[in-house]
DNA sequence: ACCATTTCGTTAAGCTCGTAAACTGTTCAT
DNA sequence: ATGAACAGTTTACGAGCTTAACGAAATGGT
């Protein structure tokens, strides 16, 4: 350990911000983007989990629990909750599936499919004003990007596979 | 879109893909970056909210805890665990300050600088090696973007503030 | 056909991060 | 002097997620 010289305030040029790390800022501009979509969504809104979970059922109807989980990068276990809050409000049933006693497809009920489109609506509007400060060309290129990270780390290993 | 779940393909064509909305990106991004923070540190490493705490603190040393909650934008309440773990490993002292007993200005140690100077080497290599597939200029453009949806969203009350 | 392994959904326990509310002590404005 | 505002703290709580274990069902090797 070597003796450091005290008490000097030294803000130098050693010392670099926070705002040089993406990772950071990242972060930041996620709690701030879910934030807004809470507000957006409202008090009985769907969250931005149970939102992304019943794009997907309402994508790829019939799909599995696991397979869900997987899509979406989250734990099996984690998922259950999840299903139960879409489940409890109408919004999907779970199916047997001939085949295989194991598995309970996902199916969207109609009024599954009616808060999905509501939802939506208020996602796209959320995320239009969010952004509104931003060209297109911004918007696309930030996506790209975000969806580039999220390759670079999903394949080799990164994710929660 | 390469990898899509083998169940059912879209039959209202009317479901946009979920890799369309920039929050769900950037929440999938930030995991995984997140995770190969917590990797790179290590079971003894600070975790992220620790370390940008400790960055500012040296950065600025003497700032007040609610100096700092404003800056990294969380509860006063909740930097208080965040400093008692940075003073329990010894990487800062709480200091009175002759003008206002009801502050405490946040001073690092000689091992608080020192930790946090190894901290920023992991970080820096973990960064480095996470975007090892982005360009230059990809780095520059996605932290570029990232502050800018800071500043859209912090200036307009969107914030902690 | 048998047994070991794997998979699916689920429960239970626990962790981390974060907020909100309430309280003490201190400072400030009038 | 008194009321409002502020700094730090404690407590309670919630959201979101993980791991470990389990029963039921399917699968694969021999």
């Amino acid at each position: 350990m070597p003796t450091q010289p005290h008490h000097q305030t030294d803000p130098s040029a050693e010392v670099p911000d926070l705002d040089a790390f993406i990772g950071y800022n990242l972060k930041r501009a996620y709690i701030l983007v879910e934030t807004d979509f809470r507000a957006a969504m409202g008090d009985e809104g769907l969250s931005p989990r149970v939102f992304s979970a019943l794009s997907f059922i309402v994508q790829f109807p019939n799909i599995t629990q696991s397979e869900l989980a997987r899509q979406l990068g989250v734990e099996r276990s984690g998922l259950v909750a999840i299903v139960d809050e879409l489940e409890m409000r109408g919004f999907l049933t779970r199916a047997l599936v001939p085949g295989d006693r194991r598995v309970q497809a996902l199916i969207p009920t109609a009024a599954g499919r009616a808060a999905h489109g509501r939802a939506l609506d208020k996602v796209r509007a959320h995320e239009e004003r969010f952004f509104a400060g931003f060209t297109e060309e911004e918007r696309q290129t930030l996506l790209a990007l975000l969806l580039k990270t999220r390759a670079i780390a999903e394949d080799t290993g990164g994710g929660t596979e």
